[in-house]
DNA sequence: CAGGTCAACTGGGGGA
DNA sequence: TCCCCCAGTTGACCTG
């Protein structure tokens, strides 16, 4: 018996299976989760060897493309003597089956049992072609958002490093300012550089712990060098 | 023919 | 214990 076709679906494109799994009768168990619903006769794990009906596969593909949206009477799916069913083909949603579920998915990415029966019922599917239809789905929208998510965290990592190179520059180039024996060190500094000190508003002498000031002058303002304790100078 | 896509399977975890 | 979800995997099919 091929349920498939008693419930109106598109033999081209439906697994054949035992004939009663997931209408509800169902009660999976574990370390057996699935094997009484999808193992049957040679129907083997993912991707089912098949055999007869694999011959025709392509070319009803190529008709189904041009009219995915027909009802199918026909049957590739056959059964020899012992009823051992051997049109096994992987079952490829046409472009009206994939937009519905589609559409269901924008609503909600997963489904309660009511609205898993209901969707299946309308898409001429069985619940779990449904419900795995929706577990692939979300997997490819993880791994979907895992790619952006990457591509955002590379070009911060990017941005991050140049930034760090541009800082180290900086600071090389301070370095150098600050160890260049040829000039005064308050001449030395960028302007950038020099603060007031907020205390005394003098510029600090960032290399002597005398009280040398580097100005004659005692004019304001002053400053002082921001690598230092902003008081010693004073 | 290699690599990608996708429906379907497997096995484990967790909630009720 | 049942049921559902997820991660990982398989194998058919497609495409360049």
């Amino acid at each position: 018996m091929n349920p498939c076709n008693n419930l109106g679906f598109d033999p081209i494109l439906t697994l054949t299976l035992s004939s009663d799994h997931d209408h509800g009768v169902n009660k999976r168990k574990h370390g057996d989760h699935h094997g009484g619903l999808y193992r049957q006769d040679s129907v083997s794990g993912g991707g089912s060897s098949f055999s007869v009906a694999s011959v025709s596969v392509k070319r009803e593909r190529e008709v189904k493309s041009e009219e995915s949206e027909r009802v199918i009477s026909a049957t590739s799916v056959e059964e020899d003597d012992d009823g051992v069913i051997n049109g096994r083909k992987k079952l490829r949603l046409t472009k009206a089956q994939s937009a519905l579920l589609e559409q269901a998915f924008k609503h909600h990415s997963t489904l309660n049992p009511k609205q898993k029966q209901e969707l299946a019922r309308e898409l001429k599917l069985r619940p779990r072609q449904v419900e795995v239809w929706f577990q692939n789905r979300r997997a490819r929208t993880k791994l979907k958002q895992t790619e952006v998510d990457c591509e955002y965290l590379k070009k911060c990592c990017e941005t991050l490093k140049e930034e760090n190179t541009r800082l180290h520059k900086e600071l090389q180039e301070l370095k150098a300012l600050k160890m260049s024996p040829t000039k005064p060190l308050y001449m030395q500094l960028p302007a950038a550089t020099l603060t007031m000190c907020p205390s005394c508003e003098r510029i600090g002498d960032t290399t002597s712990t005398t009280k040398t000031r580097p100005f004659t002058m005692d004019t304001k303002p002053h400053f002082f060098n921001p690598f230092t304790n902003p008081s010693p100078a004073c």
